[in-house]
DNA sequence: CTTGTTATGGAACGATTGGTTCATAACAGG
DNA sequence: CCTGTTATGAACCAATCGTTCCATAACAAG
């Protein structure tokens, strides 16, 4: 009944998140925005309401695409039956942090980024990115859970989502990915020692 | 010879802080500066340069007035000579985390903002932001040093550094205080029963 | 009181900002 | 082919952006 759509919907946000995650939000002009996403202003208008508002479904639909990683990693259940919560925890880490092709390791992550640049000119922004991130810690909960009581697991899931962004801004701070590694690997053994079942642990220093 | 400045150049200074601290550098517009200031665009323009120029000074002044922080708390001799190493980094952690009168716990830290700001768009920024914020590794490190090797204090110097990134942005998400504070206790005492010179460590969980 | 120098305020700059409007092009259903 | 609906692109908008410029005010030295 009416003339189709000449473009498709998901390549033009992910475009856009390209520029808003290379950028930042205020950074990123209309300019940079109709160009990446190969539209015109009227249409950007028509589909995307204003800026603020492609922004927002910009972090949801990147957060969305966020849930896919968790899936196969720390929610997989195929996983889990054959590999430790420490074992998926480790290839998580890597996967989103050192891994060279992955966009995460040398963007950042563009919900850290927002509410390191939002902090206060935009109290709402912060709230959403900060909800939007909230799978990640539960992602990374439940792989403790698996093994590990329900009360020990909430606290020390928040303190591994600590390491995760600490982690990330150290990416951004260019830190060495050597150094990076032996800081996962570390984490997670002073974690898997402190939770680890067992009776009597004895080691030897010096 | 000449009319004297009628402005207290720390004061502006400090104001102008105030602005990209609160805002961001790229949502502080000169307008903002300039009331912030208390100065006209003229006086701006000749004593500051311009708004980038004003940013990094601002930024160098920031991370000056961080080093009397560290002075008094990781770098104190006096505190040094009667407290241990973990008790001194608790309490910096406490001072510049939790403490409700400290502006660093509600506003986040300038340095980590615009590390995440300046991600990819201004790549200069992001590296100054990351050399100013040396001092603090370094101050980490120099605490563990006291008590313990220099080889192993390099890395957990490094690894400390990590948890404040992280916690800063977790301050910035509005963590449960009394959560980041037993965050902040346990991770020191991972630390601690890491690096404590002790022969045999007997540790019973359930 | 001059003269030299600098600080200052305000007007003005062009460029760019995010956002609107409108005539037109393109298609679906009749 | 016609009609109704919607997508589209270009022109246009006021506002704001960061920056420059200049006449003037304020002081120090002579």
């Amino acid at each position: 009944m009416a003339r189709p759509q000449a473009f498709n919907q998901q390549w033009v946000i992910s475009k856009a998140i390209e520029c808003f995650w290379m950028k930042g939000y205020s950074e990123t002009s209309l300019a940079d925005l109709l160009a990446a996403m190969r539209i015109s202003r009227s249409t950007f208008y028509n589909n995307f309401g204003d800026k603020r508002q492609l922004f927002e479904l910009c972090l949801k639909s990147y957060s969305q695409q966020g849930q896919k990683i968790l899936a196969m990693t720390l929610l997989s259940e195929n996983l889990a039956a054959k590999s430790s919560a420490f074992a998926i925890l480790k290839q998580f880490f890597y996967l989103v942090l050192i891994a060279p092709d992955s966009e995460l390791s040398v963007r950042g992550c563009l919900l850290v980024n927002t509410i390191a640049e939002a902090a206060k000119a935009d109290g709402e922004l912060n709230q959403l990115a900060a909800e939007l991130m909230q799978p990640i810690k539960s992602a990374l909960t439940h792989q403790l859970k698996r093994e590990f009581g329900e009360d020990a697991s909430n606290q020390h899931g928040e303190w591994l989502f600590t390491q995760l962004l600490g982690w990330r801004l150290q990416c951004q701070m260019g830190i060495d990915k050597g150094v990076l590694e032996q800081q996962i690997n570390w984490s997670l053994l002073q974690l898997e020692e402190q939770l680890k079942p067992h009776e009597i642990s004895v080691k030897m220093i010096r």
